[in-house]
Parts: C-alpha cells; sequence; structure tokens
DNA sequence: CACTTTTCCCAAAACGTTTTGGAAAAAGGA
DNA sequence: TCCTTTTTCCAAAACGTTTTGGGAAAAGTG
C-alpha cells in the first residue's frame, strides 16, 4: 500500500509553488511515525512532552499546516457553513447587513469554520443554492436571514435535522434556534416616546408584508399607542416593498399627508428614508419639524442628513456573533430549541424627534 | 485494506438524516465497479453508452452526488475561491459591490465552485485573512479588490505564483490578470460633455489617495479639460475619504465654494452624494439648476433623488463574471498576462447636468 | 482459424489526514 | 526476579473519491 516515495518532493510540481509541507514529509523529517505527530500536534496525552515541544517546534518552522481538505473527509465534517443572500429580496442597507456578516465572519474564522456564500437572485433560486450547499454536503450548517412568516427553507431543513440558525423567527411549531431583535420592543419604546412628546397622529411605514420581522414592529406600534392612550387608525398604516423601499415610501408618505387628519410623526425602517424625504420634500414639510421621523436601523444617512435622524440601533455584530456561535453548538448535536434568543435594540435620539408644532 | 461493511448503513447515523448514497453502495447497486460508476458520471469513452445510461439514470433516482471534499481530496484542488472583503475601508454602497458580488457568486456556481468569504476590519487584518486562505491551502484562487496603488496582497501572490484576478490595477511590473472598468475614460467623457454644455469651472471630487481607482479618474478628468481647451485648476480638486464618504465630501463641498470663482459643476463618486448634496443645501445652492453634478456609479439614491442625479454607470454583474472566467483560466494554468480587460463605462444623463445658468 | 485491435470493465493505488487497536519499552510492585 | 501497570509510540484502516494500469471478452483482419 505505501510505496516509499509518494512523488511529492517538496519542489514545484502543480504551477503554484507551494512551499507547503506534508504530515508524511514532517514525520520523516522528525523521525517519528505520522500518527504520533498528529496526536503531538492535537494535544493528545499518549505522547511524551518532549516529544510533543519537538514535534510542535519543527512543525512551526517548517510552516507545516495540516491540509484542510484530508481533514475534513477524515472526520467527515466540511468545518464549513453556508449563508445565502438575496440582493433582490433584501433591500442592501450599507451598514447594517455588512455589520451582520461581519460578526458571522469573524466568529467562523475564529473556529476555524469557513463562510461560503451564495448569491441568488429570487426566492426560488436561494431555495436552490441552499439545497446545493445541502444536498451537496458543503457544509455543516446554514445560516438564514430576511426569514418570511411562513418560510420554506425551514420546513426543508428540520425535515432532515440539518443544523441551522435564523437570524429572525418565523411561524412554525416544531422547535428551532434564532437569533431575534426585538422590533416589538422597539416599535414600542419608539412609539410611547413618540407619545410622551405629545404626538397623537402617529403613522407607521411598515416593511413588505410577508416577513416575519414587520409583523413584530407592528405589534410593538399597536402596543405603544394603547401605553399612550392612543387610537389606532388603520389609514396611518403602510406597507412598503422591500425590493424598492424608496420608491414605494415616496409614494406612502404621499398618500399619508391626503389623510384629513395628517400624521405629525412616523415610523419606519431607514431603509425607505430617501423616498420619506422626497415625499415631504414634495409636501413641503419639514423633516423633523413638521413631523417627526424615527427609523429603525443606523444607516449612514441617519447620521449625514440635515437634520439628523433618531433611530432604533439593532447591534448586528453582536448578534452575527451570537449566531455563529449557536450554529456550533447546534452542530456539535445541542438541542436547537435551546437557543432562542431575543436582543434588545437601542433608540438613538437625534435630531428628527421633536414634539409636535 | 477493504472491509465488506464499511458501517455505512444507508440509516440515519451523524445525527443529520442523509439520505445520501456513496459511490461505494450506487456501484453496489448497479453490480458495477466503483471505477466504472466513477467514470460512467464523468463521461468517460471507455464505458459503454448502455451502462452509462444504465448509471446515471440510477444516480438521478438515488440522488447521488459525489462527496466534494473526497473529490477535492483526490484532485489536488479545492474547487473554491476566496474573496476579502474590507467594510471599513471600502464604503459599501447599496448596489454597486453587491452586483459585483452577484455575477461572481453566479458564475462561481455555475462552474461548480465554492465562494469563501473573508471579511476584515482593516488591512494588515485583510492580509491576514487572505494568507489563511491560501497559506492553508483552502482555495485555488483569490480575487482581490479595492485595489491600492502599492499594494502588498499583488506582491504577496505574485511571488508564490498564486492564481488571483484583481478587480481594479496596481503599480506592479510582473504581469497578473485583471478587470478594470475605464475611470479614464468615463471622467473624460463626463467632463467634456460638461464642457460642451458650456462648464467652464468643473471640480473633482476625487477618491481618497492610496488607491487605485482615483488616480484613472484623475487622469480622464485631466485629459478632458484638455480636450475642452479648458484650464487645470488645482483648487477645483478635492479628495475625500473612503472611509467616511459623506462627512468629508461634505467639508469639501463647502471648500470648494470659497473659492472667489466657483465651479458650476462637480465630477465625483456616487458614494460621496450625501456630503455633497447637504453642503449645497446649507450652502443654498440648487443640484442641478446652480451646480450641474455627474457621479460615479449608478446608486440607489441617484435615481431617487430630486433631480435625479446624472450617473457614469459600470457594468459591476458582468465585470464579476469576467473576473470568474478569467480566474478560472488562470487556475488551469494559462498565462495571466493575456488577461487584462477594461471595461468600458456608460453616461446616463439625468436632471442634474444641466448647461451653467 | 490465428492474430490483432477495440471495447468494456475493474482492482489497486493515491490524495493527506485522524482514529483504532495494539505492542514494545519503561516503570512499579511483590 | 517475575508479573503488572503505565508510558510512549506506531502500523494499518478509514474517510469517498479519481486515476492508473491493466485484463478479459468481443470484434475485426488476414
Amino acid at each position: 500500500m505505501f510505496l516509499e516515495q509518494s512523488g511529492n518532493g517538496i519542489g514545484l510540481e502543480n504551477g503554484f509553488k507551494s512551499m507547503t509541507i506534508n504530515l508524511k514529509q514532517l514525520s520523516k523529517l522528525l523521525k517519528l511515525s505520522p500518527t504520533t505527530v498528529s496526536r503531538a500536534l492535537a494535544d493528545y496525552s499518549d505522547v511524551s512532552a518532549k516529544t510533543r515541544a519537538r514535534v510542535k517546534q519543527m512543525a512551526i518552522q517548517q510552516g507545516y499546516q495540516p491540509n484542510p481538505v484530508a481533514r475534513r473527509l477524515q472526520k467527515g465534517k466540511t468545518e464549513t457553513i453556508g449563508i445565502v443572500i438575496t440582493p433582490e429580496l433584501n433591500y442592501f442597507s450599507d451598514t447594517f447587513f455588512i455589520d451582520l456578516l461581519s460578526g458571522i465572519s469573524n466568529q467562523i474564522t475564529r473556529a476555524g469554520y469557513e463562510l461560503i456564500l451564495g448569491v441568488a437572485s429570487d426566492e426560488e433560486h436561494e431555495m436552490q443554492s441552499m439545497r446545493r450547499m445541502v444536498e451537496g454536503k458543503r457544509v455543516d450548517g446554514m445560516i438564514l436571514t430576511l426569514i418570511r412568516e411562513q418560510d420554506p427553507r425551514v420546513g426543508y431543513l428540520l425535515d432532515r435535522d440539518f443544523p441551522f440558525v435564523l437570524y429572525g423567527q418565523t411561524r412554525e411549531t416544531r422547535p428551532y434556534a434564532f437569533v431575534d431583535m426585538d422590533g416589538k420592543q422597539a416599535f414600542e419604546k419608539a412609539c410611547t416616546y413618540l407619545a410622551g412628546l405629545g404626538h397623537r397622529r402617529i403613522a407607521l411605514l411598515n416593511g413588505e408584508p410577508g416577513f416575519m420581522f414587520p409583523v413584530g414592529c407592528r405589534e410593538g406600534y399597536e402596543s405603544g399607542l394603547f401605553l399612550s392612550g392612543l387610537e389606532l387608525d388603520p389609514d396611518l398604516i403602510r406597507e412598503w416593498k422591500h425590493k424598492d423601499p424608496s420608491q414605494s415610501s415616496y409614494r406612502w408618505t404621499l398618500e399619508l399627508f391626503k389623510n384629513d387628519n395628517p400624521p405629525t410623526a412616523i415610523l419606519f425602517q431607514t431603509e425607505a428614508v430617501n423616498g420619506i424625504f422626497k415625499g415631504l420634500d414634495e409636501l413641503d414639510l419639514q423633516p423633523g419639524k413638521d413631523v417627526a421621523l424615527i427609523g429603525y436601523d443606523d444607516l449612514e444617512i441617519a447620521r449625514i442628513h440635515r437634520p439628523s435622524l433618531s433611530v432604533l440601533r439593532p447591534q448586528a455584530r453582536k448578534a452575527g456573533q451570537r449566531v455563529v456561535n449557536i450554529l456550533l453548538e447546534v452542530i456539535k448535536g445541542e438541542d436547537p430549541g435551546k437557543f432562542q434568543e431575543i436582543h434588545q435594540v437601542e433608540m438613538v435620539i437625534r435630531e428628527t424627534s421633536l414634539p409636535p408644532s
């Protein structure tokens, strides 16, 4: 089975000058068996402290790194986790998603894992991309974002007991792991804050129906109205399209103020802010002065705009890290139902949340 | 060497209900050797058309997919390519980078490859993330974006003959593969267009020094002035920080108009548009009317804003696809010097490019 | 019919690890 | 000294493919 010379002299054979060394070569250098070298590097107790030190030193000196592909084959794990993003569906707000991804990526790297990314153009393609990862045995676990109320991805993964964690929640009775932002509490807080300033007509420009997040936002909004003793007026609630937030929020803003009794404040997701500004401008209404505004997500424009925008600020980076840590536990075999986290959202008061004039 | 029962009954052993089938199991089902099955699926000519058909049909029926990890080990390829993004460095404009990534991802998937993503926080971390991929044998090739004039990543990869493709260019004498946008031609076109409208004082709000892209923009700007018979006035040129485009472009805009002889038009990268709008607003200047504007990159805000912004529009998606196709060639062993593409950029005239008032 | 060529298939090796199941050597105990 | 236990190491198997190097049967050729 073992020919003496495996043909892999340290030289240059595959185009790429790999000064890369093998376990076999390393063990030959050390006059030890590959077994012992492998176990020494893995800190097994059945190799003496002396040789362990010798092995580690030589490994560093030779720049040895175990071939991850070979390790994966042996271990039966890909040490890889997958995520699929869908820009057409998910309007890519500058900082938010990148923060999430950043938290995810760093934690994955720390664990010695890899993050593979799929980019899909629609929901069908999104599912297809995920199935390729799962059925093609390319990942050990999946991270899901932009969750729908009825999300076929969740059922798919639950059906085959494949490890996954949601950033968000969905309507599903079986237990699953998730990290979610407390949109309900956030919108309730914003709503009562505005009511506390004296606003009596507070509008909600909510995200697209079908997605789960706007459900919580609306609950928080309604709860906030209730706590403040305000009536719910369905005319003050609008929904825009995720696909094109500015265009639809522009139209809804115009519509809102056709009302006999127009709002004095608007709650919305910051993604949609350009359309709102455009609409208000057209109506000759000053943001902050004539209409109070609080957005969800602290995008760059919120800080830059004059007047600067008050916002609800989710801690995306931290959430991303938690998602990964949880997923690694689930991959290890922990019960997913144990991991259900709802993170608080802070409110940042800037210049657009004044009392009504 | 071969025990009869390899312990992998089709059942559920590792928590994940894998209805996944093996090459060995498949071959047993077909009463053929694994060799023949493998070769049948790979369309080798030394397996008869009849059995090839039989094998393929059974493979589909059983949902067989070769284990990519095992394949990679045998083939000595990871079938994976890497990319590292650096949000702190690269202001993540909504559509542009996502379009690029989308083109990259789709083409990679089509080739049966995987895209692994690193997210770095600064240049040092960026290098470190890339080295982990390269030296850890985790990828067959790298894609580099946001290229600096002197870019240590390029030297590093060239030194070890590791396959890579740049989106952009750098100062490096050794040949390397790249796909670049013709910023020079784009800015020249925009500049001569504005001059043709009658503008005589055209300002350039350029990207951060150190990066390669602004160099081309400036060349195009200067060339455009020259072709239009206009003088270059260094006072009309400013540079903003990639890290915080709006803040710095806001300041530069204000400075620009302290000039005795202020500009009537500004060329810039659309990322910086919020700062410019803010500055103009403060100066009581109407975009489009008092100052003509043309941005590079067609972000959402450009279409949404009133007046809508004239822009230079690079075809990021297409460029991403080319980057991948080229990288695959380079990985195959083709000479990287053969692949140096410069893509044209189209100009989209909207409402902010009027003649001077 | 005897020989060569073509067609079709397969056993074994190889990719680079980790894990399994000892075995030799050293140490301890009587 | 002899037996047992501990320490330290290692050969072989295994992970699931693809490639190598034939070899047997069928088909063609004279």
